[in-house]
DNA sequence: TAATTAACCTACTATCCCAATATGTTTATA
DNA sequence: TATAAACATATTGGGATAGTAGGTTAATTA
């Protein structure tokens, strides 16, 4: 991480799937008007929500989006992992990345594992209806 | 953030200048070869310190450069934001970003400005000292 | 069954930032 | 005065971000 549009518009897109649970499929031009987010950059987006089963795509007349579980099943950090592709705050701790020769004796690797702990644990601690709830800033 | 070679070389450099701190006055040589960082790069990483008053440097034969203060002077979190020049998880909260019109009423914002709150109390807890003496993993 | 709607798929592009390199200039020491 | 070393400026290659563009498949509904 630095969390970019990808996964900020997915967390968007979720709650606002959320927040309109009762109407059944939302189709992406609603959203992506709703949101105001380019179109045909959304639907890459959902391309790899509804490929891990966050959301499902219905197509044709009446077709859209929908939530495959309640809100409060979600937690942020699941989703960034899949859109973001890794949370590490630091190439080093990237998933396959090439351990350093100096792994053994790096004097800044325990504090860069901590933070990621760190962050990762607090976006895990968020729901998406957390969000819903979430009261807006004046 | 995310924590880029630049903060991560100069936590590495500032550590190294204070383990060595005896030696006066520390070529760039040296550190670049004790830390197997490419000389020119580095070198553009220390001009920002020096700059920032957080190393001197010295000219000519004999040269090299110093810390300015005590190691447990420096607390990671402000090295960092000078060398990576904001910590924001999210470019919504960079300085001098352009606030966005739905700020207001955005459901992530406040997520994201506790996730910058932790992130940076957490970088500013530790010292150079406390990376000293961080015990090397096995 | 034909028109329409909307998801799905593949490929391309402009821009920015990271990481580094290259070349030179100034300053101090021995 | 030769040498060592910081300081300064410009350029480059690569990869990721943030989108565009155009076409294909599937489900409604008139």
């Amino acid at each position: 991480m630095r969390i970019s549009t990808k996964g900020r518009y997915a967390l968007r897109v979720l709650v606002d799937l959320a927040e309109h649970q009762a109407d059944d499929f939302v189709p992406l031009k609603v959203i992506a008007t709703r949101q105001q987010i380019s179109e045909k950059y959304l639907e890459s987006i959902l391309k790899v929500l509804v490929r891990n089963k966050i959301l499902t795509g219905r197509r044709g007349k009446g077709g859209g989006y929908r939530l495959t579980k309640p809100p409060e099943q979600y937690t942020v950090g699941s989703i960034l992992r899949l859109t973001e592709g890794d949370l590490a705050p630091v190439a080093c701790l990237d998933q396959g990345a090439d351990n350093c020769p100096r792994t053994a004796n790096c004097r800044t690797l325990p504090m860069w594992r901590k933070l990621d702990e760190l962050v990762n644990n607090y976006l895990d601690s968020i729901t998406i209806a957390d969000l819903m709830e979430s009261p807006p800033a004046k």
